[in-house]
RNA sequence: GAGCUCGUAGCUCAGUCGGUUAGAGCGCCAGGUUGUGGCCCUGGAGGCCGUGGGUUCAAUUCCCAUCGGGCUCCCCA
């Protein structure tokens, strides 16, 4: 097929009316299940000021080093959001929300922007829906959280997911483990992969992470960060365990989860599917206890997790979940000739003011092609009107499924609803 | 950044060992039913066979390049 002229960016997709109807199905269940655990919503501007992603993401990350979208425009830096808990966090800080009192418990949902290489699970522009708890250090705001993300998913009905966990500790408890493992490493640094040898210096928890064949016997047998936790951070460890269990949340502990961002601290956790192929991560999240102070407010311990919907889609799909209804319109307007299609367009704003939503042709076609179109709109009723039941006042009610029909005037049509 | 793979109708896909007007199913439009949808029957519209170049008497078919899609590595949602 010839390529059309004007296409949208690679990894951009346009979400046509047959697949909205499952996007606002899952908005819909998301705000209705974040306002039963009191969390807001809250909304924040598509770009942001490039500085703020790459101090709260860090320098170094793949994100910021490689998958931003930023430009200039005269003094002024501009980055399409790569994520959310930096601009929330943003947010929270400029807007002085720590003085609602109190934690603050807030969800979002929106596109994110990252210029990666797109494949199955993987698209420039994707969507995200998340929380972030601000101003709890406490296990219980860690647990609701994760306990909010489990929750979705098993209210759509994707249950076989596995729920990853561990803790990075704090900045100090990390550098002591940081030195641990070069020394692990050290002695075979040259057998390393490159990626790994690159990693060494700059960010060496990041070879945990890598799946080049090379690196493996060495992952293997290093040392586990779990035993370089200071006393806080096994405390607060294991009482988010300890929480999960009374919740009877399953979970996984991995002691090599590492997670991509810089300002993750202590709990670090992903929900992973066998479903999706390549990009096995649902949502994925953490503890950033140093990030509100990073981007300059108070110091605030912070938690929240951030899930991915286009993945959530290709899960149910493979799970053969049904997201959403069909289309449908209550009545269906047919009209033979021009005095019926005046009547037709006045009557429709009487139907819509009862709540009954209400349609007509607007192409002047046949009445075998109207009924056709509303058959293809699955109109629950047809009402019927030509000349006879312009001068009569009593028109052709047509229940469409049942294909019975009624003669009725259009206050008795409006009876019905 | 690298690798693999695929580009024929709106969609899913046949086909041409190089040779007159390129096919099917679904969808769309119309007729059969001059005021009744879904089922059925009939007909119609819709393709520079992704684009450019090469080889050839002749290319949608073979070769090269390019563009686009999909998948994969890295990493993440």
């Amino acid at each position: 097929m010839a390529q059309p002229k004007y296409t949208t960016h690679p990894g951009m997709v346009d979400i046509l009316p047959d697949d909205v109807r499952k996007w606002q199905y899952l908005e819909n269940l998301i705000r209705t299940e974040a306002e039963k655990f009191n969390f807001e919503e809250i909304r924040t501007p598509i770009m942001e000021q490039t500085e703020l992603i790459v101090r709260g993401l860090g320098q170094l990350t793949d994100i910021v080093s490689k998958e931003i979208f930023a430009f200039s425009r005269g003094e002024d830096n501009y980055v399409l959001r790569p994520e959310l808990t930096a601009p929330v966090v943003r947010a929270y800080v400029e807007n002085h929300l720590d003085q609602r009192g109190g934690s603050q418990k807030l969800y979002y949902i929106g596109p994110m922007f990252r210029a990666e290489r797109p494949q199955k699970g993987r698209q420039r522009q994707f969507h995200q829906f998340g929380v972030e708890v601000l101003g709890s250090s406490d296990a219980v705001a860690d647990v609701e959280v994760i306990a909010f993300m489990i929750h979705i998913y098993n209210k759509i009905g994707i249950n076989n997911t596995t729920l990853k966990l561990n803790s990075i500790g704090d900045p100090e408890s990390r550098e002591k483990y940081k030195e641990a493992l070069k020394a692990h490493l050290k002695p075979n640094y040259e057998k390393l992969s490159e990626i790994s040898k690159k990693r060494y210096e700059k960010n060496p928890l990041r070879i945990l992470d890598s799946k080049e064949e090379e690196d493996k016997p060495f992952i293997e047998n290093a040392p586990v960060i779990t035993d370089y936790l200071n006393e806080e951070s096994i405390k607060h460890y294991s009482k988010v365990k300890e929480y999960l269990t009374d919740l009877e949340i399953p979970f996984e502990e991995d002691p090599y989860l590492v997670r991509g961002m810089d300002y993750y601290t202590q709990t670090a956790f992903e929900l992973i599917s066998p479903d999706l192929g390549a990009q096995d991560a649902l949502a994925g999240g953490g503890r950033y206890d140093l990030l509100v102070q990073e981007i300059g407010g108070q110091p605030t311990p912070a938690v929240g997790f951030a899930a991915g919907m286009e993945r959530l889609f290709i899960a149910c799909e493979e799970l053969g979940i049904q997201l959403g209804s069909e289309k449908v319109v209550d009545v269906y307007i047919v009209t033979l000739g021009d005095a019926a299609r005046k009547w037709g367009l006045s009557q429709l704003p009487k139907l819509r003011e009862k709540g009954v939503s209400a349609t007509m042709d607007y192409m002047g076609r046949s009445m075998k092609a109207q009924m056709k179109d509303a058959n293809r709109e699955n109109a629950h009723y047809a009402i019927i009107v030509g000349e006879n039941e312009l001068t009569e006042g009593k028109f052709t009610f047509r229940n469409m499924k049942e294909s019975e029909e009624s003669s009725l005037s259009f206050e008795e049509i409006l009876e019905k609803f």
